[in-house]
DNA sequence: ACCCAGGCATTGG
DNA sequence: CCAATGCATGGG
């Protein structure tokens, strides 16, 4: 078994950003325990389990990557979980100039100061961050959560380690040959199901090809994935902060986002969801991403409410 | 028993 | 360009 260690730069709060990406205790895919993060990803076609744990100080943060299943060991399949795990853990971002951006910002910097540390926590694949924008839809968070249990217990992948059964989230070569039938017994809408397996397909074809739309600046990721049915601009912006890990998307078209935005920073009347986007710009600008994701962790600490 | 929740596609003005 | 409507489930 081989581990890696990766530097990462400080401030970085491993626990508190694992436990943003469960944010439930139902969680099946993604576990925390004993300050250890475990995922089973999949490597060349093989379901593999990955280990994160933290390292180093809170000066020098570190996160150490091993696979502790599969036939690990080997060298590519470590070199993608590293890879991965970057993603996953925000390591690479510098939060020093959203920090020096909210100094004359007293209500965001208290939640900063509530959450140093908090990275985005991205989604390994676009699929699997498509998947979960399509099934956050209108519906309220903990619904959300249900049906990807039963997405994930349904159609996800296992791996078996000392007796712990660990699940996969689906992969798109799978939903792609399921059905909407079968997708509604286990509660999705007919339009959420259609839209999921149409998304499936479409990366099985290689049309959701990441490596390439990754390049693309931000508008044209919108555009591009605005294409597929059932992804309008709400889906695109949290896909650009929760797969690509873009810093300066503010998603205003989200009821959440617009109503902290309405009730702390308009003294509560009502703004548009332009509105909502040129004050977020003028107030965070590249950095926006971070003022979206500390609301958030804010709003779910229940430090805050958005009506 | 309602009513709405971290939208989208479609239809009709 | 804007407004109305159906969608599914679970919690208040």
């Amino acid at each position: 078994m081989t581990e890696r260690v990766i530097k990462a730069l400080a401030p970085f709060d491993f626990a508190a950003t694992a436990r943003f990406i469960r944010y439930s205790e139902a969680e099946t895919v993604d576990t925390f325990r004993d300050q250890r993060y475990r995922r089973v990803l999949h490597f060349n076609e093989r379901p593999t389990l990955i280990n994160v744990e933290a390292r180093g100080t809170d000066a020098r943060p570190a996160l150490s990557v091993s696979l502790i299943s599969g036939r690990g060991g080997n060298g590519a399949a470590t070199n993608l979980a590293v890879a991965a795990v970057r993603r996953i853990f925000s390591v690479e971002h510098d939060l020093t100039e959203f920090r020096a951006r909210i100094s004359r910002d007293p209500f965001m910097r208290e939640i900063e100061a509530a959450h140093r540390g908090l990275r985005l926590a991205r989604w390994p694949s676009l699929f699997e961050a498509l998947v979960i924008s399509i099934l956050g839809q209108q519906i309220s968070t903990a619904v959300a959560r249900t049906l990807k249990g039963r997405l994930a217990e349904r159609f996800g992948e296992t791996v078996e380690r000392g007796g712990e059964l660990f699940r996969a989230f689906p992969r798109a070569a799978t939903l792609a040959q399921t059905n909407v039938e079968t997708l509604r017994t286990l509660g999705l809408s007919g339009a959420k199901a259609t839209s999921i397996i149409e998304l499936a397909r479409a990366d099985v074809d290689g049309r959701l090809n990441t490596g390439e739309i990754e390049r693309a600046d931000n508008g044209e990721i919108i555009a591009r994935l605005s294409q597929l049915r059932g992804i309008g601009r709400w889906t695109a912006e949290w896909a650009l902060l929760l797969h690509f890990g873009r810093t300066d998307v503010f998603p205003a078209g989200d009821l959440a986002l617009r109503g902290i935005i309405t009730k702390y920073y308009n003294k509560g009347a009502p703004l548009t969801e332009n509105e909502v986007r040129d004050l977020a710009r003028r107030r965070w600008g590249n950095w926006s991403s971070y003022a979206a994701l500390y609301f958030i962790a804010a709003l779910r600490a229940g430090t805050i409410t958005f009506r």
